[in-house]
DNA sequence: CTACTTGTCAACCGATTGGTTGACAGATTG
DNA sequence: CAATCTGTCAACCAATCGGTTGACAAGTAG
């Protein structure tokens, strides 16, 4: 079963989503379940290393893969980065009080 | 003058937020500015080591360092987090339908 | 002045990343 | 059967990561 601690998860989702090529191939699935080869070929990049990116998508459980007769299915399993979202969240208050500063500030100088 | 690209930022966001010290690091920074010596102190760390992090964590824009008198003062600045924030938020209607689908798969089985 | 504190810089280290190529196994098709 | 398409595995590579130690500059205190 899982017995990744809270920190271990974050570490996976964080590192995950810190790759613009995985991002991208998140963005993908976003729409839809593909295949292995279909999500290579807008990168550029062998299917070796797409593979390799969906598997650090794998392990921090943002996919699942599927065999479907021949092919592979990646699906997106978007429910983990609830996780990294709730941590990030923490600090709204802090950030949104250092947007209305910067508010006051432009206001202030009239918008140019 | 370079404008980082999005991506270029999020990658340094999110490989900030990937590191459970750092994420250590800014939880301290939320509950008010600290020095370099200070951070490092519970991290059972050199203050190289610290120091390094806290490198990372402004290359991200997540703090900021000023000099006052004879230390450095250590501030969060959590606006850059609003972006990570953004881009994961994409995914929140998928992931609320996954888990719905998966209420419904446990409910019509009963449990197993 | 010397001594100490604070933090960075520089070099080094092993482990990991992100990519490559090549071999290969499984399923489909000729 | 052979050929092809699928994707993984294994080895390799340069670059980066996360930490160390040691030297050192700047500021403070005796």
């Amino acid at each position: 079963m899982k017995t990744a601690e809270p920190d271990d998860r974050l570490d996976g989702i964080f590192h995950a989503l810190s790759n613009r090529t995985r991002r991208a191939l998140l963005d993908e699935l976003a729409s839809g379940p593909a295949r292995v080869t279909e999500l290579a070929r807008p990168h550029g990049m062998s299917v070796n290393a797409i593979s390799k990116h969906l598997f650090v998508l794998e392990n921090a459980g943002l996919i699942r893969r599927e065999k479907e007769g021949t092919v592979q299915l990646c699906k997106l399993n978007a429910e983990p980065m609830a996780n990294a979202e709730e941590w990030i969240r923490r600090y709204k208050a802090f950030w949104n009080s250092q947007i209305d500063r910067l508010a006051d500030f432009v206001e202030e100088r009239g918008e140019d």
